[in-house]
DNA sequence: CTGCTGACGGTTC
DNA sequence: GGAACCGCCAGCA
């Protein structure tokens, strides 16, 4: 396994967020260094968010919602709920269970 | 090498 | 308030 810089900043920064709580795709890309990155973001989650023992599920769009369908959708909300992470609606985290890196 | 794609976000109209 | 674009760039055909 031998990723671009890119990735792996995207990578750590992904490992950052904590136990219950949920993080954008903008944060995460903005921790990593890339303020525009969020669709680099996305590709990491796609092609390594399970190959590489992360904590995919932590990651959901700006709104607080699951950007996934159907299957894996449920699979996400089952483990965030796992977590202790709270809805406020079937499909969409409570906006206080956000982290913001420093 | 070229073009298309993607679990998004911000701006504009 | 919401739809429509544009930017971003690593992979893969």
């Amino acid at each position: 396994m031998s990723y671009t810089q890119m990735t792996i900043n995207i990578l750590g920064a992904i490992r950052e967020v904590p136990y219950g709580f949920v993080c954008s795709y903008g944060e995460v890309a903005r921790a990593a260094g890339y303020p525009n990155g969020a669709r680099q973001v996305v590709r990491v989650l796609s092609s390594l968010g399970s190959k590489e023992n992360l904590p995919w599920h932590r990651i959901v769009n700006k709104k607080g919602e699951i950007a996934l369908s159907g299957d894996g959708e449920f699979e996400q909300i089952v483990r965030l709920e796992l977590e202790g992470v709270k809805f406020v609606k079937e499909g969409k985290v409570d906006p206080n269970c956000f982290y913001h890196y420093k």
